[in-house]
DNA sequence: TTAATATGCAACCAAGGGGTTGCGTGTGTG
DNA sequence: CACACACGCAACCCCTTGGTTGCATATTAA
């Protein structure tokens, strides 16, 4: 059904929204290269308070795409993977899908 | 390099941005299927005012999701696949990589 | 113990996003 | 011509977001 896929991307509205930005884009590349990370090691590199970097830090974990532990007095994040790979392939789903309509359609209208 | 690809992702925030809500998602599932739709042809199903809708076309519109053509009174819009099918493409590659950094990792760790 | 480090929490602020209403203007239609 | 329809534009509103600063607290290091 294509219902069944649209359903599913609809419910990927907060991932998309969590995507939605370049600060926290830059912090999963970071976090995509496996290591943990601190918040401030984090806020090192980044021209952004500490604070500031946290709150998008908060974002990326409430949509699942990363996950802090604390270890001493340090937060460590560490980035998951699941979330982007659902997506991926929700995203590959529904893009078919498009495709083949738009295919159908011309193939419809070029048969006069 | 993960470097551009890197990149890749980030010019695509906007993108992310424009996905990251639930009402121009539909907007996208409507259009998706192929056909042309006017702005009230849209707002009809929807429960939000016809300059909501336009508003939300806008932004897909920006970032070539859509497109718009006036057509006498009314103005229809089209679903563009190409900006989804780039993402498709740039969302699989970081994935890749992203998955083969953690498995690198793992490896080094299990390694001892 | 004292000092430095890493965080959390809360208040606050400016800007942007999503939505509405009102009104003016083309464009079909009776 | 007169009316209905589809739309664009602009003003306005409220709430969320992204960001800051200030301060209190827990941990580690000297």
């Amino acid at each position: 059904m294509t219902n069944t896929s649209a359903r599913r991307l609809q419910k990927n509205a907060p991932l998309f929204a969590a995507l939605g930005d370049k600060t926290r884009l830059s912090l999963l590349v970071k976090l995509g290269e496996g290591q943990l990370h601190s918040v401030t090691s984090l806020a090192k590199g980044a021209s952004l308070s500490r604070q500031a970097i946290r709150k998008h830090l908060s974002v990326l974990e409430d949509v699942g795409m990363v996950h802090g532990v604390k270890q001493g007095r340090e937060h460590l994040f560490r980035y998951d993977p699941k979330p982007i790979e659902e997506l991926r392939l929700s995203l590959a789903e529904i893009s078919r899908q498009w495709d083949e309509s738009l295919l159908r359609l011309k193939a419809f209208v070029e048969e006069k």
